[in-house]
DNA sequence: CCGTATCCTAGCAGATACTG
DNA sequence: CAGTATCTGCTAGGATACGG
């Protein structure tokens, strides 16, 4: 276990780690999101990795994690009501980035290597 | 070698990368700065990933390299014209981060409780 | 000043096993 | 289902020193 992270002020150390950014963006995008529907919307993330962010993402307040116990149990994923805003902005970039590459495409002269 | 994007198209992949956040937001704040100014500003980062990131924006087109050969030379980074918007959605993830900043330092009273 | 080359550690994936 | 624990192996990235 390790708990020590004191420098930047939270937020943008862990929108600079990997997948962080790819969490939010998905639950904004999907809503409500269960562990392994994640991890399958995330490609290449391990369990391990995938619960380590889901932590820290709660743990500052940015998602919710609600747990059902049922049998099989079930936990779901969210962002919270403070992340509205921030909600907006991803969806921003998220469209920005579609713009974007929709002008890659056009410029690019073959662009064959992208694998789809 | 890895040329191929395996899993999301190009800008995504960067933008979760760490340090091309910050880059970015830096670029977007300051205009035109150079290497080791950047590099003062980025707290952490080492001149291999710095340089490794700088390439990739600039090979993407998001960042703008000018080189002066000057003695001692000087390079100046700077984000192109193409990202005007990306730089009002960064300004905005900015000002949020911010406020949730100021949040927490009126909400933080006992942040232990959370941990270990 | 602007990087690259080198070395070495931390982070992460992938597989597997196990718990609630 | 939703994780945690462990181990292997690979890659990203930090530190440093040197060359352009």
């Amino acid at each position: 276990m390790k708990e020590e992270k004191c420098d930047i002020s939270g937020i943008w150390e862990i929108l600079g780690k990997r997948w962080s950014l790819h969490i939010l963006r998905n639950l904004s995008t999907n809503g409500i999101v269960r562990f392994n529907e994640l991890k399958r919307l995330l490609p290449g993330i391990s369990s391990t990795v995938l619960s380590e962010r889901l932590i820290e993402l709660e743990h500052e307040g940015l998602i919710t994690k609600k747990i059902y116990s049922e049998i099989p149990i079930r936990v779901e994923y969210s962002l919270t009501m403070r992340t509205t805003e921030l909600e907006s902005i991803l969806k921003q970039l998220s469209n920005w980035v579609d713009k974007w590459k929709y002008y890659e495409e056009k410029h690019k002269i073959t662009t064959d290597s992208i694998n789809r």
